[in-house]
DNA sequence: AAGCTCTCCTGATGGC
DNA sequence: TGCCATCAGGAGAGCT
């Protein structure tokens, strides 16, 4: 499941193998794929053709292909399963291939972008004046960001009525983090995802944020994670950070710092994973 | 109005 | 063997 680091890994292949590259053709597979693109598909591959590409950027989960000659940009989103592949044209399709963008070079590659669940997708928006696709302004900065505010977030955690787990998911507040990486950095910071944020002390919020700087680092280091290979990178490469989990889908498994085993609960249509001795739940829990 | 729930989607998996 | 329920979950619409 895509979260910040696993989509700065397919950044950082974009940048490398698409970036100053002129659009050809676009081929629209699946409708639902740019679903987010209001004019439709039509509308989607007429106004890429014949643009050219400039330095892929990302915000959080959200990576843009800025085209260089216009102020819009291609959005893109890999919701839970999206990948973009870059293949030589003679592969064969892969089976839920939703876009495909040919390029007027003679590099022999084309850019694909696959998604099974199709929570994914591509869209064009206009810029907004520093360069950010104008439908994404109200997502937050990324914990990566060097201009991510701490002292902001922490008086926004304050003011906020919620709970500590909810607030990482907020893509308002900060983005990139998803339930992998939220469930680890709570384990690292012994932080119970029920906690609520409005008492949290600044050494609490300056401790939680440095471990989901931590624990994006270390996956980013080794290109990501993934499960089940629905997740791989624009090479079609998977991460290893799974196996340095240590909390997320390791339900019954023993804390690596206590040995007490991890729990899981049932939270929001998904699922914690916590230690029950590590990271105690609030006296008052909903 | 902030905070929360629901919904979209497909495929793997497990129970009976 | 087949059928149905469950689970995975990002993000925005919609409700309170």
């Amino acid at each position: 499941m895509p979260e910040l680091p696993e989509v700065e890994v397919v950044r950082r292949g974009l940048e490398r193998w698409i970036a100053q590259r002129t659009v050809a053709d676009a081929e629209v597979l699946h409708p639902r794929a740019v679903r987010r693109h209001i004019a439709g598909a039509d509308d989607f591959v007429h106004r890429l053709k014949g643009h050219r590409i400039g330095t892929p950027s990302r915000r959080g989960k959200y990576l843009w292909l800025p085209l260089t000659d216009t102020s819009q940009s291609v959005l893109a989103h890999l919701g839970m399963s999206g990948q973009l592949l870059v293949q030589p044209h003679a592969a064969p399709d892969e089976k839920h291939l939703r876009i495909r963008v040919r390029f007027a070079d003679t590099l022999g590659t084309e850019l694909r972008f696959v998604d099974q669940r199709t929570f994914g997708g591509l869209s064009l928006h206009d810029n907004t004046p520093d360069g950010l696709p104008e439908v994404i302004a109200h997502i937050a900065r990324d914990p990566l960001d060097p201009l991510f505010d701490d002292e902001a977030f922490h008086q926004a955690l304050r003011r906020r009525r919620t709970t500590v787990k909810r607030a990482l998911l907020d893509q308002s507040l900060i983005s990139g983090v998803g339930n992998i990486y939220a469930d680890e950095a709570l384990w690292r910071a012994r932080i119970h995802y029920e906690r609520p944020t409005a008492n949290l002390t600044r050494p609490v919020t300056a401790q939680l944020l440095g471990h989901v700087r931590d624990v994006m680092n270390a996956a980013l280091a080794v290109g990501g994670t993934s499960f089940d290979s629905l997740y791989v990178n624009v090479n079609g490469e998977s991460g290893y950070f799974d196996r340095s989990l240590d909390a997320y889908g390791r339900e019954d498994l023993p804390c690596r710092r206590c040995a007490t085993p991890i729990r899981r609960r049932p939270w929001m249509n998904r699922s914690s994973y916590f230690c029950p001795r590590c990271q105690r739940a609030p006296r008052v829990s909903s």
